[in-house]
RNA sequence: GCGGGCGUGGCGGAACUGGCAGACGCGCUGGACUUAGGAUCCAGUGGGAGCAAUCCCUUGGAGGUUCAAAUCCUCUCGCCCGCACCA
């Protein structure tokens, strides 16, 4: 067989189509073998594949590689997050249906995928667009519903103008929608909500057994979950029987130094707390302006508080006292109950609002050593100190306070202990086309009805009529809309809303356990196999949205019998960003470098290399051009030794003799084994496993430049070539098996046994041990390698330049640490 | 403001529980082979002084702990990320 040069193309595309009729990554359930479930966030199907997708396909291959080495039953699927409005979008544009545009874009980024060379098990891929997925999103959502965790609601809601549409609390990031950043507006419409806020308690909490979670994720789920405890406590409105303001606070022990009340504009109370009265103009119309300002200036902490007297009043359910009913820009009603007391003297917001507008200030918190005055301090002092001001409570602690104050108000029946959170209910109707439709009647008679389960899917009608600049909605499909009632058969009308697309990534990662069940969402025995996903790979983006709506399911699906694990991820990976020139890569700087173009031009092989190689999965990654050439020039190296020691091995003789060249060759392939092995397995560093490969191929070469080819010891030659394809293999699998077989192999590299390494090989006789004097290094001494302290110590003495630095001084002390350093400290 | 992360050669990055700072790669310099090379191979490459052996300095900065600090502690500067009027 000739041997040409290295040509990564044809080789990759060989290899690609050998693997591809062997079904060569194909995973079954075996509950003989350990199984690993390695997943990539799948991705949306924008058409073009980018290097972030190639970096996340890179990491997570050469994981499935690895362990499919190491004898586990590895599970690598991939599929489509399909439904979402670009496919709209590009529908108008283009004049397509959103499905085609879909399908057609799936099967050219499968393409793409296939040419970075991944191990995808395709007989497991879904396409959450098919009826045979959103059904079974659909079937999720009623049993939602069934539970109670699914319910419609009248609110005030984010609405994205661009994209005509809702969207939920997390996919709104500093008042801007997240896909498309345009201004997001407050509507007030009846909409659908999950009602994730019944998990808050269990999402936060379990956030702690989630070990192998990066912290700054868990931390962000947690700012996110917001979880503040407190009390809740009513105020009587003065002249208005039965009326009462709910406040939610943290610190009841400042319940005495309440000297106004606060209401958000929205606060249901306001309309009829001064209606008749003189002040109602005033306020309404101060409220309206309110509500139309934007949530970023609504939010931003640089907006004026601007407050407005009610004319009312409220009564402190502790003292009797009254105080002025305000309503309050800076009062949110999203939160707490949406009424504030206010507490000027120990809240600094509070504090600045009081002086802006004149209100007492009364210190009711009074810390050791210090003597505040309300009518002097400068700013609030929201820390410890003993209770003053407050009648029977009088010097009790802030901590003391907080509980039997709460104690009090709950024996009078004015408050309670609350715990709140920042955590809304997830809000999941989008006024879109292209989603799983809402599997809802409404019957004029029955009111809501479920579409029972024997008809799902309640399919998207697929004669989309595109009319102006965007495709209609549900609503505009007579046919779709009008059906009949399950209950009482008369006429009923469908809910013509989609779902959230993350409804439908929440649950993906259980589908693909088995992809094809027409009986139920997924098969319980293979489910129960599979789960948890053992690796999860994706970006830092999904922090909060897609891994906390994920980790809500599957507590829904845990509580509802129908899988055994109640943590879908056990480990994550957030890798990080790519950049070039120090900017994130994108069409407007130009800096784009896209996934086709350097396969065409260099192979996936050296792409994927240069990925791992060029930083730690988590960290950004700086694209460097001569960075990938750098690696293509490594490959062909390799390429080189194989091709060349392939006919060395076959013409020479050779030698059987292990002499100090076989033993260092040997102990530099166990080391790089060691090493390569650990930096995979326990530490996620490819870059420092590429890197040690690279000084092997290093060694290799050394090894035969410093004998002639005659004198080779062929058995250990041959036998770390073939260690050394094998240790790359995950990295760059179509090389790897291209020089496996140019070695004389028959079967696939990849289902050969990932070796071990041989601790007798690595060791030496002799070691090099620094000799320091005062923490300075002075000399190197040669030392059998299991030397002892003594033995060391002495040597160190007897070198000759360390002993005429020592002349005439004083020995204070000495250490030694075999194998590393002497440390002789002397004056 | 609160929380988290990060600062190491010209560049990307190594350095495991404190133990030779700068692995590996890029770039650069010199040489070999060559008609030529942007192919390949070999050697060198943190800064400074010296003919040299060698010495001094160096992990953002300043202190400290230690025989020994990139690593631990205190302060400080800079950058990045998340949250942010959350009551």
């Amino acid at each position: 067989m000739p041997v040409t040069n290295y040509d990564p193309i044809q080789i990759e595309e060989k290899w690609q189509k050998l693997w591809k009729e062997q079904d060569s990554f194909r995973s079954k359930v075996d509950p003989s073998k350990t199984k690993y479930y390695v997943l990539e966030m799948f991705p949306y199907p924008s058409g073009k594949l980018h290097m972030g997708h190639m970096r996340v396909y890179s990491i997570g291959d050469v994981l499935a590689r690895f362990l499919r080495m190491r004898d586990y039953n590895v599970m690598h699927p991939m599929g489509w997050d399909a439904f979402g409005l670009p496919a709209e979008n590009a529908a108008i544009e283009n004049n397509v249906n959103p499905a085609q545009w879909t399908a057609e874009n799936i099967e050219h980024m499968k393409e793409q995928q296939n040419r970075l060379g991944v191990s995808y098990d395709w007989h497991r891929e879904v396409n959450t667009s098919s009826p045979d997925y959103y059904k079974w999103s659909q079937w999720l959502f009623l049993l939602m519903y069934k539970r109670g965790l699914a319910y419609k609601e009248k609110s005030n809601v984010n609405w994205c103008l661009t994209c005509q549409t809702v969207l939920a609390n997390e996919q709104v990031e500093k008042g801007l929608c997240w896909r498309c950043s345009s201004v997001v507006e407050t509507r007030e419409l009846e909409q659908w909500f999950l009602k994730i806020t019944d998990y808050a308690e269990r999402l936060l909490n379990d956030l702690d057994q989630l070990e192998e979670w990066p912290e700054r994720v868990k931390l962000m789920q947690k700012n996110w979950i917001g979880r503040s405890e407190g009390a809740e406590i009513a105020f009587k409105v003065k002249g208005f029987a039965g009326k009462e303001i709910r406040t939610f606070t943290t610190r009841p022990d400042t319940l005495f130094g309440v000297t106004y009340m606060v209401l958000a504009p929205e606060h249901p109370l306001v309309k009829p707390l001064v209606e008749g009265t003189d002040r109602e103009e005033e306020v309404m119309h101060f409220v309206s302006d309110v509500r139309q300002e934007s949530e970023i200036d609504r939010t931003s902490e640089e907006t004026p508080k601007i407050g407005l007297f009610t004319g009312r009043y409220a009564v402190n359910p502790i003292n009797g006292e009254e105080v002025p009913i305000l309503v309050g820009n800076y009062v949110l009603m999203a939160y707490g109950t949406g009424a504030v007391m206010g507490v000027p003297a120990h809240d600094q917001r509070d504090f600045e609002f009081a002086r802006k507008y004149d209100l007492p200030v009364r210190v009711v918190i009074q810390p050791e050593g210090e003597e505040f005055s309300g009518e002097t301090m400068e700013a609030a002092y929201d820390g410890e100190g003993k209770m003053v001001n407050s009648g029977v409570f009088n010097g009790l602690s802030d901590s003391e306070g907080i509980r039997k104050v709460t104690e009090y108000l709950e024996k009078h029946g004015q408050g309670d202990f609350r715990v709140t959170y920042r955590l809304r209910d997830w809000l999941i109707s989008r006024q879109r086309y292209w989603g799983a439709p809402i599997p809802i009647k409404y019957c004029e008679k029955c009111g809501t009805v479920p579409v029972p389960e024997e008809e799902l899917p309640v399919e998207l009608p697929m004669d989309v009529a595109l009319s102006g600049n965007r495709v209609p909605s549900l609503a505009h499909y007579e046919n779709f809309v009008h059906t009949s009632c399950n209950l009482c058969g008369g006429p009923a009308q469908r809910e013509t809303d989609t779902m959230d697309t993350f409804i439908c990534s929440s649950w993906y990662f259980l589908r693909y356990t088995s992809p094809n069940t027409t009986t139920a969402p997924f098969d319980k025995e293979s489910v129960d196999y599979w789960m948890p996903v053992d690796q999860y790979i994706g970006g830092i983006e999904h922090a909060v949205l897609h891994l906390l709506y994920a980790r809500f399911f599957t507590k829904v699906l845990y509580d509802a019998d129908l899988i055994q694990c109640d943590e879908p991820f056990s480990r994550l990976l957030a890798q990080g960003m790519v950049y070039k020139d120090g900017a994130k890569m994108s069409k407007s700087k130009g800096n784009v470098v896209t996934p086709d173009e350097i396969v065409a031009s260099y192979g996936a092989d050296t792409g994927r290399l240069f990925i791992l190689f060029a930083s730690p999965p988590e960290k950004d990654l700086d694209w460097n051009d001569q960075g990938v050439e750098g690696c293509y020039r490594f490959l062909r190296r390799v390429w080189r030794l194989v091709v060349e020691c392939r006919e060395e091995l076959s013409t020479g003789s050779g030698h059987t003799d292990i002499g100090e060249a076989e033993s260092e060759l040997q102990r530099s392939l166990h080391n790089t084994i060691k090493k390569v092995t650990h930096d995979i397995e326990e530490r996620f560093n490819f870059n420092t496993a590429i890197s040690s490969i690279m000084e092997l191929v290093n060694a290799v070469y050394a090894y035969r430049q410093a004998n002639d080819q005659r004198q080779y010891n062929h058995q250990v030659l041959s036998d770390t070539l073939e260690k050394m394809v094998i240790l790359l293999a995950p990295f760059a699998p179509h090389i790897a098996e291209e020089t496996w077989s140019l070695l004389g192999q028959s079967e696939s590299v990849h289902r050969q046994h990932w070796p071990g390494y041989d601790p007798e090989l690595l060791q030496v006789d002799q070691v090099e041990v620094v000799v320091q004097i005062n923490g300075k290094v002075r000399g190197r001494i040669n030392v059998p390698s299991e030397c002892s302290r003594e033995q060391l110590i002495e040597a160190a003495h007897n070198n000759e330049r360390i002993g005429d630095l020592l002349e005439g001084k004083e020995i204070v002390k000495t250490i030694a640490v075999p194998g590393r350093l002497v440390n002789i400290v002397a004056r």
